[in-house]
RNA sequence: GCACCCGUAGCUCAGCUGGAUAGAGCGCUGCCCUCCGAAGGCAGAGGCCAAAGGUUCGAAUCCUUUCGGGUGCGCCA
């Protein structure tokens, strides 16, 4: 159901219907035709640019092919109105009736309008937030995470087959570096003296892993050497941090399918299959990299290495997999990682990585175009940092004096819902200002509160009408004829709800969940436009003397909560029925 | 030096993948509140879309170059 295409077919059948009868061309690419509302709404419901796109393929004049496809379009019974305007512009109007059905259809379907076929069940793998497992999330891994949740979730809507998906960094020198910490804390809860070096976690998180550990191997690595306890500290450190982070990501109401670990991919064979795979491509070669133009780092010296020919599928260099001492480079597990998912059969990745990994994203869509022969598309969502304001001031964030501020923090001081709204607000590529008083504000200019009131002040209607005796029923509203609800400001609101569909396919297109969020900002405004109207115009209140137009009217305002509900429900938010 | 991201109103940002007269919130100015929820409402001022070229019916949007800001750049993941 999305009144925009089905308006295209109606398009697409004139222009047909036109090349049968011999005034257009028979072989015209209809891909560029579009029908999309216009910005200025004077200018009818929708406009579609057939004519200016087929006037040079069909060497005609474009106002020539608009009132040819004005005749035909305006024959159908769902347009009132269709004028060639600008350069060549066609606009429509479409029958009152097509609106006003809206809503019940809306009813009728619940949070599942909107849905759209346009993945075709296509398997897409989201991997994201991907913090390494050395200490609770912080802010940063934040906006990550909430960013992936909700775009996984549109995909979804849109129609995917969609796996979200957090890879394990358990297998590099950072887990070994946790090890050693929480060994440190394992012989402090013994009653020793410790000291954290330099290139160690002294965080307090980890006092308590100590002091587990402790309860569970009592003395038995006091005073032993690391090769007697390194590897089982470490997986029990690991697990202890996984779990940590479960926790933080549950707090936020995310949640994975698969948790990938990094370390099975060693001695396992399968960085050895995936670089294989390279090899038999002849992508593996021995080499000796340029030096890097401009400065020279300090220790630069010529060195043969192992090297993958990335510079074949669009990267700038090549890059070393292997170090000198023959172990993998971080990068051999992340190309054997993204095997694993191309051999797992998806058709499409995404990967969410911080905006300082940027560096990599060639080199990582080399890798995949590469190990999957260029059919595995990889898009790579980078997240711009998070700036932390209180009361307008910056929040100064020091790791070194360990105030740095965690996922918990944030969301024990502004509840899940508001953190997960404010950081979709903005797209990802963009930095973005987290004011933790701003962010509760009940006002306005706070956007979650804008969003989550209109939902409270629709339910707040269907209260008060059921406390009148009215029956407001999903059953009963989307049974009402709303014809008789034919105000300007009526029929905007419902045109609103008709961009709905569209939206979420070009926010679905885009990976792009953000849109979904500023969209619900403009349905949320127009709807307390419409209920600010009713100061001046009482017929224009949702709530009349009559059961049976006060039933017509929250048919219309239900409609809309059912949408707000479906967009919260996609970026992870929980629609408010009160908020006093 | 190279690569990637960004540059839109005084501020924070949208701008529907190339459409018509570039929008919202805040701030500013002026009106308005015995009214379904005034934790507001209406109206107004405010712009060389960083700059210059190019592509075409048409560019904030695509390409090139320049300027400015951020990030990254061979055995750290």
């Amino acid at each position: 159901m999305n009144l925009f295409t089905d308006i295209r077919a109606l398009v697409l059948d004139a222009i047909e219907a036109l090349q049968s009868e011999g005034t257009l061309p028979g072989d015209l690419n209809t891909a560029p035709v579009t029908v999309e509302p216009p910005r200025d709404p004077l200018h009818g419901d929708m406009a579609t640019n057939a004519a200016m796109v087929l006037a040079k393929p069909a060497k005609m004049k474009p106002r020539d092919i608009a009132d040819a496809l004005a005749a035909k379009i305006g024959a159908d019974d769902r347009i009132t109105s269709a004028e060639v305007a600008g350069p060549g512009f066609l606009n429509l109007r479409l029958a009152p009736s097509l609106w006003q059905g809206l809503p019940a259809t809306i009813l009728q379907q619940g949070t599942d309008f909107g849905r759209s076929p346009m993945g075709q069940g296509a398997k897409v793998n989201v991997e994201y937030v991907s913090a390494n497992p050395t200490g609770p999330m912080h802010v940063g891994h934040t906006r990550g995470a909430v960013f992936g949740d909700a775009l996984a979730s549109l995909l979804d809507f849109a129609g995917y087959d969609v796996t979200r998906e957090y890879y394990i960094n358990d297998g590099g020198a950072q887990v070994d570096v946790l090890a050693r910490s929480v060994y440190l804390r394992y012989l402090e809860a013994h009653g020793h003296e410790v000291e954290f070096p330099d290139g160690t976690y002294p965080g307090e998180y980890l006092v308590a892993v100590g002091e587990r550990l402790k309860e569970k191997v009592g003395d038995a690595y006091v005073d032993q050497p690391e090769a007697v306890w390194l590897e089982e500290v470490r997986a029990y450190a690991t697990e202890a941090m996984m779990d940590l982070i479960r926790e933080d990501l549950a707090l936020l109401g995310v949640k994975m399918d698969h948790f990938f670990s990094e370390k099975s991919l060693y001695g396992t064979g399968k960085i050895e299959a995936a670089i294989d795979s390279l090899k038999s491509k002849g992508l593996i070669y021995r080499g000796t990299l340029e030096p890097p133009k401009g400065k020279l780092p300090e220790d630069w010296e010529p060195r043969e290495q192992t090297l993958f020919k990335s510079t074949e599928h669009g990267d700038d260099v090549d890059r070393p997999i292997m170090k000198s001492d023959g172990a993998w480079t971080y990068f051999a597990p992340d190309i054997a990682y993204h095997y694993d998912k191309v051999i797992r059969g998806y058709d499409q990745l995404i990967d969410v990585f911080g905006a300082d990994h940027g560096g990599y994203v060639k080199r990582m869509k080399a890798a995949v175009s590469a190990l999957s022969d260029g059919k595995t598309p990889l898009d790579i969502k980078l997240i711009q940092l998070v700036k932390l304001f209180k009361n307008g001031e910056p929040f100064k964030m020091s790791k070194r004096a360990g105030t740095f501020v965690t996922l918990r923090d944030v969301v024990e001081e502004v509840g899940p819902d508001v953190t997960r709204f404010v950081m979709l607000m903005r797209k990802n590529d963009a930095p973005l200002d987290f004011d933790f008083d701003k962010a509760i504000e009940q006002s306005k200019e706070n956007p979650v509160f804008y969003v989550q009131y209109a939902h409270a002040r629709i339910c707040s209607v269907l209260r008060k009408a059921d406390a009148a005796g009215v029956d407001v029923s999903d059953a009963t509203l989307k049974a009402q004829d709303l014809s008789s609800l034919d105000h300007a400001a009526e029929l905007g609101l419902m045109k609103k709800l008709g961009e709905w569909p569209r939206l979420v396919e070009i926010a679905a297109k885009g990976h792009e969940p953000h849109k979904v969020a500023i969209w619900l900002n403009e349905l949320a405004s127009d709807l307390h436009g419409l209920w600010n109207r009713g100061h001046d115009e009482p017929g224009l209140r949702f709530l009349q003397d009559d059961a049976q137009t006060s039933q017509r009217k929250i048919a219309l305002a239900r409609s809309v909560a059912v949408v707000i509900s479906a967009g919260l429900g996609i970026l992870g938010v929980t629609p408010m029925d009160e908020m006093r």
